[in-house]
RNA sequence: GGGAGCGUGGUGGAACUGGUAUACACGCUGGCCUUAGGAGCCAGUGCCUUGCGCAUGGGGGUUCGAAUCCCCCCGCUCCCACCA
């Protein structure tokens, strides 16, 4: 290859086409009812300070999806911006003595500038930060609208609380079962709270799944999983003397001649309540406050099934049996009932339990081989079985017997078939500053009222200043708690809990399509046209959290009449992570690496590059300084390539059939369609950017060898072919490496924009070739490989075969069974 | 304990509905060019006992043919986890 004179400098190329990319507002885009839309999203970023590599992956994934389908001729949605609320900027703003909006605001310039840089097709005429009363006004206007419909409710319940911090952590901030911020133990307590009511959409949450063919299943059954579908049957057990019932949920109904005592949650109300007045009293209260003072994470761990007798009994609804009822600490209030009918035969913790404590053991389920005795057993029978001293219902099988006895309880008034979800209802509530104020009003003669519609937004005031003990300063700013009632008039005061910031982040998907709308939450028009996303794209992290409240809120939204799709994203790509050294990148193990010093250094697309060739999207990336350096070294090549076949082919036509070709350059013409046909399966109809990239690295080896090849200079054809095959490796590429491609492509020649130009279709007749490769087995080993006629048949390969020398070899002197012939490309003789 | 997934050269990874295992790249080796090179070019690179050889974690099976399908085992990762 001649010397190239002109070095490729990334930093000039990369900024001079984001110019112009700005200037002529390439990526803005407007509905087009002609047009057919595409909507591709990437999860947004949280406002952090910096661009992480995880950020550079997803988005560099999100960006080729979003420009082959614009080359491919959609109407392409591709928006950003940011889930602004949340601690961080609280912590921040403490730590650095500002404001957590300015500290937010600040962390956006920034990071806007470094995905600027990265080359990234948005249309950020689109962009908005959460944390802007434009937006959140409209969150509020859906809280009440919720709140009208009974979606919304204010309940206490138990949550981790840190004195120090003096507020609500949420379970993913008590790490290790201490406090994140300050490493105190936080201890349990009851709160007010507000509540969204997503178990009203439990089931039909779990029915879409079933629909969500473009999601990984990974995903759909950690969704399964969450909301935790079981059938089984309510039961409820009399309590002797006081009156009244324990209500219980079970799987097993069939069991139930066998429970012979009852296990209640320590936070169950009964616990207490029973014991009352009796001399159980005192040690039910001493349990109940050690269990307490346990953090979840210990409770969890906790292996030891510990109880303690409340003094009370209630009755077995079918035997009558007189049952105990303890305290136990292995029992969950969140699960089920709270309450649990205790059969220690044929469960293994109530096995365990019934040991410790000595209480009854009956056998009620027999397996294959029939009764071994209760007192036999050395742990549980937990299989299904055949019913045994189960009055009538002996001799029953497992499952016919569950159906029967909740029919029978059915009909005594004594429980009923029923189907239990694990999924609990979403608590909103959090006591911090920097997020959407909850819009209601405490009165002291109305209670809670919502603030009226027309008074929306209820603004986050922002002159606040943050206390240095880690609360928020809402409860003590007066003139802005002080209020008026809503609906008497009267002094009232405003709620200070803000909203979880996962309410932001489950609609801002719609709002992109109307960012600007002042009548309501979402444009009727523009969210027609553009919802549902078609392709979102983020990490596993959020398998179930933002992806199912984003699924609920939807469902919500619809059924408020705001928006008309049952489920937000069509489809959905969880990308691995970024590893280095074998660990997630994090400041904490110092294997960080910054995507600003790789880009000043190779430039965006070679970032760009080395992410989407280094593993499929969906897998984890092992980064490598090296696999940089490989990719920068590919482009410094098509870029010598690219000028100098520019240079070369000056004023030629590509290749555009006709001349007949022969050779080498018929070859490279081949090679030039074999790509466009296999990037386009790999990259458009897969996502599999990785295979993709190596095809048109394939491509750009064969150009160089024939730019190279001194046989074909003088040959008329040879710049037309090395025309048509350069420039559809810069196509191909440029989804991957936008700016090298634009500068190649106008340095060929061009006038437009790559992502105008359409995505090349291939030409299937350039791919037939006169000769075809046969590989020859022997036995099932390849033994021979044939070059033959393309147009030769079976019977001349199976000829062919058998003559061939090598094959001679292995099966001289043996005979010969079978002969396979696999269409015309493998011939297996079998001996 | 329950669920999901994975295991291919020195490394990241290819291999379409079972049909040439190891594409592409990194690394390494040798050579060329160069004042120099984190530059470029060329050649080589699964393993070994070099052959009817062996090889996709191990073992078995189905098949003319298995990385791919089935069974058992080993190892790793992720999610949920005392779920009644």
């Amino acid at each position: 290859m001649s010397n190239s004179p002109e070095r490729y400098d990334p930093a000039a190329v990369e900024s001079r086409w984001q110019q112009r990319w700005e200037d002529d507002r390439v990526f803005e885009v407007s509905e087009d009812p002609d047009r057919e839309k595409y909507y591709l999203l990437e999860m947004f970023p949280y406002p952090s300070g910096r661009i992480h590599m995880g950020h550079v992956r997803n988005y560099s994934i999100g960006d080729v999806a979003a420009r082959i389908k614009r080359m491919s001729g959609f109407n392409v949605l591709h928006p950003m911006g940011w889930d602004a609320f949340g601690m961080p900027a609280e912590n921040a703003a403490i730590a650095n003595n500002t404001h957590p909006a300015k500290w937010t605001y600040e962390n956006i310039d920034y990071m806007t500038q470094q995905l600027k840089q990265l080359g990234f097709s948005y249309d950020w005429t689109r962009e908005f930060a959460t944390c802007d009363p434009s937006y959140y006004r409209w969150e509020q206007l859906v809280f009440l609208q919720m709140w009208e419909k009974g979606l919304v409710y204010r309940k206490r319940s138990l949550v981790n609380w840190c004195e120090d911090c003096q507020t609500v952590l949420a379970n993913e901030q008590v790490v290790n079962g201490l406090c994140w911020r300050c490493n105190n133990e936080p201890e349990q307590k009851r709160l007010d709270g507000y509540f969204f009511k997503i178990t009203d959409y439990a089931e039909e949450l779990l029915e879409w799944i079933d629909k969500l063919d473009g999601w990984p299943e990974r995903v759909l059954t950690m969704q399964r999983n969450w909301i935790g579908k079981s059938y089984g049957a309510e039961i409820h057990f009399p309590i002797l003397e006081r009156g009244g019932v324990i209500k219980v949920f079970t799987t097993r109904a069939d069991t139930l001649f066998g429970a012979s005592f009852m296990s209640l949650a320590p936070e169950h109300p009964l616990a207490l309540e029973l014991s009352q007045g009796s001399e159980q009293e005192q040690p039910v209260k001493d349990f109940i406050d050690r269990v307490r003072r346990q953090s979840l994470a210990d409770r969890a761990d906790e292996k030891l099934k510990e109880g303690v007798f409340t003094g009370a009994y209630c009755e077995n609804p079918m035997t009558g049996l007189k049952m105990p009822v303890y305290v136990a600490n292995f029992v969950l209030m969140d699960y089920g009932t709270g309450a649990v009918m205790a059969v220690p035969t044929h469960d293994q913790r109530d096995f365990e339990f019934a040991t410790e404590y000595g209480l009854p053991l009956l056998e009620v389920i027999v397996g294959p081989e029939g009764p071994v005795g209760a007192e036999n057993m050395p742990e549980a029978f937990v299989d299904y079985g055949t019913l045994v001293n189960s009055g009538k219902y002996d001799g029953m099988d497992s499952k016919e017997g569950m159906r029967a006895i909740a029919a029978e309880l059915e009909e005594r008034g004594l429980g009923s078939e029923t189907v239990n979800y694990r999924l609990r209802d979403w608590g909103i509530s959090r006591q911090r500053y920097w997020g959407a104020p909850i819009p209601m009003v405490h009165c002291d003669q109305c209670g809670l009222v919502p603030v009226k519609e027309s008074d929306l937004p209820v603004e986050l005031p922002l002159d606040a200043t943050l206390p240095e003990t880690g609360g928020s300063p809402l409860p003590g700013l007066d003139e802005w708690v002080n209020t008026s009632c809503p609906s008497c008039g009267e002094g009232a005061k405003r709620e200070t809990d803000t909203m979880d910031t996962f309410v932001e982040s489950s609609w801002y998907f719609d709002r992109y399509a109307c960012p600007d709308y002042d009548q309501g939450p979402l444009d009727p028009e523009r969210t027609d046209y553009w919802m549902a996303v078609d392709q979102y794209i983020g990490g596993i992290e959020h398998a179930v959290l933002h992806l199912l409240y984003s699924r609920f809120y939807t469902k919500v939204l619809r059924d408020l009449g705001q928006l008309k799709v049952d489920e937000p994203f069509i489809n959905m790509l969880t990308q691995g992570m970024v590893i280095k050294d074998g660990a997630k990148m994090s400041k904490s193990k110092g294997n960080v690496v910054d995507p600003n010093d790789m880009v000043e250094r190779y430039g965006a697309d070679t970032v760009r590059l080395f992410m989407l060739f280094a593993a499929p999207p969906e897998k984890d990336l092992e980064w490598s300084d090296q696999g940089v350096e490989g990719a920068s070294r590919f482009l410094q090549r098509l870029w010598r390539l690219g000028l100098a076949v520019a240079d070369e082919a000056q004023g030629v036509e590509a290749y555009a059939g006709g001349a007949q070709l022969a050779g080498p350059l018929a070859q490279l013409h081949a090679k030039t369609h074999d790509t466009i046909k296999r990037v386009t399966a790999d990259a458009v109809n897969a996502m599999q950017y990785n295979t993709a990239i190596a095809r048109v690295m394939e491509l750009v080896n064969a150009i160089s060898l024939a730019q190279q090849d001194e046989s074909l200079a003088g040959d008329k054809n040879r710049e037309a072919v090395l025309r048509e095959a350069v420039e559809a490796a810069v196509i191909l590429i440029s989804p991957m490496a936008p700016h090298i491609a634009d500068e190649l492509w106008r340095r060929l020649g061009h006038g437009n924009y790559l992502i105008d130009q359409p995505w090349p279709a291939y030409d299937e007749s350039a791919l037939v070739k006169d000769e075809k490769l046969v590989v020859v087995q022997v036995g099932g080993k390849v033994r021979s490989k044939l070059t033959m006629a393309a147009d030769a048949d079976d019977a001349a390969l199976e000829a062919a075969a058998l003559s061939d020398e090598k094959v001679q070899k292995f099966i001289d002197g043996k005979a010969i069974k079978k002969v396979i012939v696999v269409q015309g490309k493998l011939v297996n003789i079998v001996v």
